[in-house]
DNA sequence: GGCGAATCGTCAACC
DNA sequence: ACGATTCGCC
């Protein structure tokens, strides 16, 4: 193809890139430029003049689905870039179901629940269902259905035992509620497409090319979308299907991934092109060494040969720390003198954790010394009490049908309808197969309470009536419309006298603010409205708006940095216990705990230190802490293990005593 | 029915 | 150590 620069592909990258056609297996070793290859592929497509709305990648975190589409913005003209798919299976999932659920019976506002509404319809259920005699963790529950759901089973496999009984009770009530889970969303779609051929076909149609990148971590359902999506019941067709994947990067067992995908790749896509990506192209042989052999303990891998020319370097640090609270302090301060002793970005540094949270500490420590950051993934911000308020008022607004959102909101703030009140209309919803509100609206439920109960009720149905009926109109203005249903239902005030410091309610009024901010943000810049605004919250779409978001140093866990690379790393808590976790050996998954640190440490391109701490506060008790035993296995050769006390006593060299004078004179001038 | 205080159970990861 | 839940009182 005349005038397509092939860039500096090496020719393995280049042979993966001119494959547009047929099925193709890219194996790609962690930094062999996977990304890179993947959207000079699809630029190369579109070169070749493929239209882009034909185009599907699909990736796992929303995180590289915008990565993605940032660098192929850079190549091809931002129209064109514009108009290929690039999401992620969850994303894609509610995109064909917005338009073609009403074939499974659902309406198409429905609504998505997350694993709090799921809980907590669980928990209600089971209350209902349970003899006394008969106990059920509700956590125990909602695994056991998801699990269930992800193995491509929407039915209970034994009625008669409780957990049966709760997840057939869970799915019919999921279904009058108008709402969907998680996995439903997989589930659902793939219902759709394998019973409705129209649907399907105009799907195949549309995604003539698909490309599904970690490949590695897609489970069953996963592989039975891409499959009905690129393949064809056409005879002798030859679905256009790419994948990439490394097995040395699967991480993601306890949510259904089949290595076994990737594995057997071509006994679902026969006669695939097979690429073998193995140089690195991020790290240091110092880095990349340390990786090696730590990996190397793993048993079942597929045989790889993954190397770097980059010599030279640091060796990887391995530092002891005396407890959590100096790991995060010591940590903050480090980036804190290096980014100006050795002229770096803040975007230079991430700092990468087994469990959310463990951002905390650094957190506070990086506020204290004023150090730009963000929080990648993570579910901080939507797990705050305010913002799933506002965002369940939101729900009951645009379906008052979804029995969640709407008893979340019922009497918050307190409005004269109690737990009792709310209980009796639950049941009657029940007995009369509706949906809480319709009780509400109910004159016969009505004329059973209190008059006062009654009055404080009719108040509510007005008060939401009013609003829906706002919503509705044409040419809305649906970011003030949700503005003033929670200015006037009096929440904000209840919320700020709920609050005990004048900080925690600027706190919590500015995580209100922001949702309405990203709510008109996206105003701006769709046409989906309040419904697709909640699928983006629901699907966790970065929160903060766009262009603020690049600064900072990254804070992320180990699971969600898949896929990203940053100069600078700092991975904390590697101890036993923590890394690998503890409930990986009852599960007899360290192997994929190995894996885990192997994808963390891949993910350093310059320097890299590893953390652990002889004493953490856990359960707000501190508790003694030993090195993970996967340290051992990394070759000495490559690491130097240093103790948090050398290294704060150490003399300081020249540039980085000039660096913290000058920090210091800089805080001074501040003050 | 509402509200503050005591007590309980929880921290594994993502969409 | 924190948020959710329950308890006991007005």
């Amino acid at each position: 193809m005349a005038g397509f620069r092939l860039f500096d592909l090496n020719p393995e990258q280049e042979k993966a890139v001119r494959t547009t056609e047929g099925p193709l297996l890219i194996l790609a070793g962690a930094g062999s430029g996977k990304t890179r290859v993947i959207t000079a592929r699809t630029a190369f497509m579109l070169a070749n003049g493929i239209p882009p709305e034909s185009i599907l990648a699909v990736t796992f975190t929303n995180k590289a689905a915008n990565e993605m589409r940032e660098r192929l913005g850079t190549l091809v003209e931002h129209e064109k870039a514009k108009k290929v798919t690039m999401s992620t299976f969850h994303a894609l999932c509610v995109r064909i179901l917005r338009q073609d659920i009403e074939a499974l019976g659902y309406k198409k506002n429905f609504s998505i629940y997350d694993e709090g509404d799921q809980l907590g319809l669980i928990k209600k259920i089971i209350t209902r269902v349970a003899a006394r005699d008969e106990k059920l963790d509700p956590h125990a529950a909602k695994n056991a259905i998801s699990k269930a759901k992800n193995a491509g089973s929407r039915e209970p496999e034994n009625d008669k035992t409780l957990l049966g009984a709760v997840f057939g009770r869970y799915n019919a009530e999921l279904k009058t509620l108008n709402a969907v889970d998680f996995d439903d969303l997989l589930l659902l779609t793939v219902k759709l497409l394998n019973e409705h051929p129209a649907v399907r076909e105009r799907w195949h149609r549309r995604f003539k090319y698909v490309m599904v990148d970690e490949f590695q971590d897609t489970n069953r359902l996963q592989l039975d979308l891409v499959s009905l999506i690129a393949k064809s019941p056409e005879i002798g067709y030859i679905p256009n299907v790419a994948v990439v994947g490394d097995d040395d990067q699967s991480i993601y067992g306890w949510r259904g991934a089949d290595v076994t995908n990737i594995l057997e790749f071509e006994a679902h896509f026969p006669n695939p092109t097979v690429v073998k990506l193995e140089q690195n192209y991020r790290s240091t042989n110092f880095i990349l060494g340390t990786a090696n052999s730590l990996i190397k303990n793993n048993p079942r891998r597929r045989p790889k040969n993954l190397w770097s020319s980059k010599d030279g370097g640091d060796k990887v640090r391995i530092v002891a720390m005396t407890d959590d609270r100096q790991e995060a302090s010591f940590i903050a301060e480090e980036i804190h003198a290096r980014k100006t002793a050795e002229t770096l970005k803040w975007e230079d540094f991430a700092v990468l954790f087994r469990m959310n949270a463990q951002s905390r500490l650094v957190e506070e420590n990086f506020r204290r010394l004023k150090v730009p950051y963000r929080i990648i993934g993570g579910k901080s911000f939507f797990d705050r009490r305010e913002v799933k308020d506002v965002l369940a008022y939101a729900s009951s607004l645009l379906n008052v049908e979804d029995d969640v959102a709407l008893l979340r909101i019922i009497n918050t703030p307190a409005r004269g309808i109690s737990d009792t009140t709310v209980e009796k209309a639950t049941q009657w919803s029940i007995i009369k197969q509706t949906s809480v509100f319709q009780a509400l609206r109910d004159e016969e439920f009505l004329a059973s309470l209190m008059t006062r109960t009654k009055v404080a009720i009719e108040k509510f149905v007005e008060f939401i009536d009013g609003f829906e009926t706002k919503l509705h109109e044409p040419l809305a203005n649906e970011p003030a419309i949700l503005r003033n249903l929670i200015q006037e239902s009096g929440y904000l005030a209840d919320l700020q006298r709920t609050c005990k410091t004048p900080e925690e309610w600027l706190d919590r009024e500015k995580s209100v603010n922001d949702i309405m901010a990203n709510f008109e943000l996206y105003e701006g810049r769709s046409d989906k409205g309040l419904r697709g605004f909640l699928d983006e919250m629901m699907l966790r779409q970065d929160q903060e708006d766009e262009e603020e978001e690049t600064q900072g140093v990254t804070l992320i866990t180990l699971h969600a940095s898949k896929g990203l690379e940053y100069p600078h790393v700092y991975l904390m808590g590697c101890e036993e216990g923590m890394l690998p976790h503890d409930r990986s050996k009852l599960e007899g998954t360290v192997d994929e705990e190995r894996r885990l640190l192997y994808v963390g440490i891949t993910r350093a391109q310059k320097t890299l230190a590893l953390t652990w701490c002889r004493q953490r506060i856990k359960y707000g008790t501190p508790m003694p802490g030993i090195a993970s035993s996967f340290l051992k296995e990394l070759d000495p050769a490559l690491v130097e293990h240093r103790d948090v006390s050398e290294i704060l006593n150490a003399p300081v060299s020249e540039a980085k005593a000039t660096a913290s004078f000058s920090a210091m004179f800089e805080r001074l001038g501040k003050l």
